[in-house]
DNA sequence: TGCTTAATGCAACATTGTTGCAAAAGTAAT
DNA sequence: ATTACTTTTGCAACAATGTTGCATTAAGCA
């Protein structure tokens, strides 16, 4: 039974390569920064309704090729799992420049802090913000 | 020359003690969790328009009063500055619970991470968010 | 090729946050 | 207290983002 989901948890759901999924997926893949809905809406050019989009993106989720990225501002974007591969996590930094408004990953940075024992830990967002080597 | 404004920085600008913006900070003050903007207008039942709200809350950033934080799903609560003193560092852990769905700050708990010096950091948003003692 | 079901498009809607402008209210001086 | 000045507010209208239901389309398998 071939699976196009990666996730080889409890639940298995049957997805489907479309064209928009593919395209989608190339886009966050080959992009050096994290993207927004709009962002990729914009840069598909009228494949896809924006609906369509956010159906994708959370399909990617839920296959666990993408994750997701709460910017400074609350806004969402998207980039790439490139640093877990079997052991899916994401507890890496991400940084918010400024100037630029790029949002990227900084897979190998991962924040050390203490928290009581009554506290369970699910996920994590930090996003760090300023002025990112390029702009400065 | 009185202000209230605590900012003792370059601009300062002649800030009025209104109903609302009393009322507000006296809400956030008093509040153990971080506060939504539609949440303060619902528990001020209607003593002034939402814009009001958005607009007193920007000033009460402004004067250091109140600090922003960004929830785990993109959504903006504020909380009161009980940390910082003359010192004005947000640079502490938050708790989102997924249960009681509370976002509390975390004061004590502030991360460690190693950043190469090429970035120029100025703020920083962390999150966290798993189940809290009340709720397990 | 045909069947089953996932995926899409469209329209309509909900939420959150913003802007401009006239009216109201706070603050200081008279 | 009254006046004058400026901030603050309310209203309406708007913009951006994200969601839902449902009919139609298309992917993948037999």
């Amino acid at each position: 039974m071939q699976l196009s989901c990666i996730n080889t948890g409890v639940k298995m759901k049957k997805t489907r390569n479309t064209k928009a999924k593919t395209k989608i997926q190339e886009l966050i893949d080959s992009s050096s920064v994290a993207l927004s809905p709009s962002e990729i809406h914009n840069s598909l050019e009228g494949i896809c309704d924006k609906v369509t989009i956010y159906r994708i993106l959370q399909r990617l989720m839920e296959a666990d090729l993408i994750h997701k990225i709460v910017d400074t501002d609350g806004s969402i974007k998207y980039a790439s799992c490139h640093s877990c591969q079997s052991v899916h996590e994401h507890d890496h930094v991400h940084f918010s420049c400024e100037k630029c408004k790029s949002v990227t990953c900084l897979d190998n940075v991962k924040p050390k802090y203490e928290l009581a024992k009554s506290y369970m830990v699910s996920e994590m967002n930090f996003i760090i913000s300023g002025i990112c080597p390029q702009c400065s």
